[in-house]
RNA sequence: GUGGGAUUAGCUAAGUUGGUUAUAGCGCCAGGUUGUGGCCCUGGAGGCCAUCGGUUCAACUCCGAUAUCUCACCCCA
């Protein structure tokens, strides 16, 4: 027997109709912003990557599927959107459409992954990309529908924000924070003093906790960001109070590709485990010319559906949410007989032609196995066809909740008035 | 990549100090007189007890390895 690879899921299908509801709430929430969706491939050239999302980073390093084609060219299965939209925004001309260009994707990405809690090696995201605003207002309304997304859910999830500067001033910051760990260098733990050379942002993100009381007092990001980017902060913080959105400011939030710029953000959920970061995302002003694009600014988001979920099901055991259900039948009939079953598929086919959701039996089944069935399906009407309905054209459809209430129908009319389906 | 916990039927679990045909509940299928669901009763199907190796007269039970799941670190969505 073969078993799905390491770090994969089935998504079965009493739980596919959770993923139904999200993917609505998302299509609902970009139309009405104006984000149009782009779908691109599931590999790309392994430089991509490299050079998008970093050659430092950890998703580049060590968590990236990598497959040669015969040629021996190198791909990658794709461990995040970002630098793939990116890629096919300049192949495709589109930063010649009018500005802003607002875009979401929606899909499977891959890392290799020790698999735990919210983390899997195949897992879905959502994301939205705006290019061509450097406002801060551009981040307000990226955040802004992240927001909404959440909370069309159910769902809440606190909002940390910082800013991690632009080139100009995010050496100077590096230097004094390298400098206040430098001080304390004896006391970080050992991959701390790796890092100090190395990164010296990310100690900030150390889970040690002497590390941590180390960082508590370190030079805050915000204390050193250049002119420019202080009031793009501050004019964020303003525009999210008008538009009564929570956040707290993190200084802490540093996020691990080295695409970003100024605005950085995480919504972290407190429903589900360690890995609680349920949407993340921020500014990546350089990354188009990176990447051999023209100057084009950008700022986005990654949604992890598969954490979504998770926290959707927390939520639902606390009794704090109802999960979306597969339907239900609207009506099952049950036939007795040959000329029961012509009538039931014909009836059937007639309803499902309308749009309404209807069975019959397939299987041969006895009628009182029938009814169990149409029990157990949840079948909100019953309506049994033997020789004696049919020769009759009349028969009683059976409403599954009430014992007592049913109701004489006409057969004619059961695919022609769908009216009579509902007392 | 580093640790901890786990693995017995589709699901949730029991299985005595190693000892004959490995249990239960739920679920599935079929019945409980001629044409009616939920409750109840009866029967049936379904397991190489994760895999491989070792100890032993004898292993679901003890030991080792591997795989997978799970939780945390790391990292991230």
């Amino acid at each position: 027997m073969f078993q799905k690879p390491k770090g994969t899921v089935d998504i079965l299908p009493e739980e596919t109709a959770i993923w139904h509801k999200i993917e609505e709430v998302v299509r609902e929430c970009t139309k009405n912003a104006g984000f149009r969706e782009i779908r691109i491939p599931t590999f790309e050239l392994s430089g991509v990557y490299k050079r998008g999302v970093g050659d430092t980073t950890d998703i580049v390093q060590k968590e990236m599927f990598t497959l040669n084609d015969r040629e021996g060219t190198e791909f990658c299965l794709r461990p995040e959107g970002t630098a793939g939209v990116v890629r096919s925004v300049i192949e495709n001309g589109l930063f010649n459409e009018p500005m802003p260009l607002k875009l979401y994707y929606l899909g499977p990405f891959f890392r290799y992954e020790k698999p735990q809690a919210g983390r899997s090696r195949e897992f879905y995201q959502f994301g939205i990309e705006m290019f061509g605003a450097e406002t801060a207002s551009a981040d307000a309304e990226v955040i802004a529908l992240g927001d909404r997304v959440i909370k069309k859910l159910g769902l809440r999830a606190s909002l940390n924000i910082n800013s991690i500067g632009c080139p100009d001033c995010r050496p100077k910051y590096h230097d004094a924070l390298r400098d206040y760990f430098k001080s304390h260098e004896n006391e970080l733990c050992g991959t701390c003093k790796e890092r100090l050379e190395k990164n010296p942002l990310r100690i900030l993100d150390c889970k040690s906790p002497i590390c941590s009381a180390i960082a508590d007092n370190a030079p805050k990001t915000i204390d050193h960001l250049c002119d420019d980017c202080n009031t793009h902060f501050e004019t964020l913080k303003s525009t999210l109070d008008s538009l009564e959105i929570e956040y707290s400011i993190n200084p802490r939030i540093v996020r691990g590709l080295d695409y970003y710029r100024k605005t950085v953000f995480e919504f972290i959920s407190d429903d589900i485990g360690a890995q609680s970061t349920v949407c993340g995302g921020g500014r990546y002003d350089g990354l188009v010319q990176q990447l051999d694009g023209p100057e084009l600014c950008g700022i986005g988001f990654g949604m992890g559906l598969t954490r979504i979920v998770l926290a959707m099901k927390s939520k639902a055991e606390k009794g704090e949410l109802e999960l979306p259900k597969n339907p239900s039948p609207v009506l099952y009939i049950a036939p007795m007989g040959d000329r029961g079953v012509v009538y039931a598929m014909k009836t059937v086919t007639a309803l499902r032609e309308r749009g309404i959701y209807a069975e019959c039996d397939v299987v041969k089944r006895s009628l009182k196995a029938q009814m169990k069935y149409a029990d157990k399906i949840g079948a909100k009407y019953v309506l049994v066809v033997g020789d004696n309905e049919l020769d009759e054209g009349k028969a009683m459809l059976k409403n599954m909740a009430d014992r007592d209430d049913s109701r004489q129908v006409e057969l004619d009319k059961v695919a022609a008035d769908t009216s009579i389906l509902s007392f």
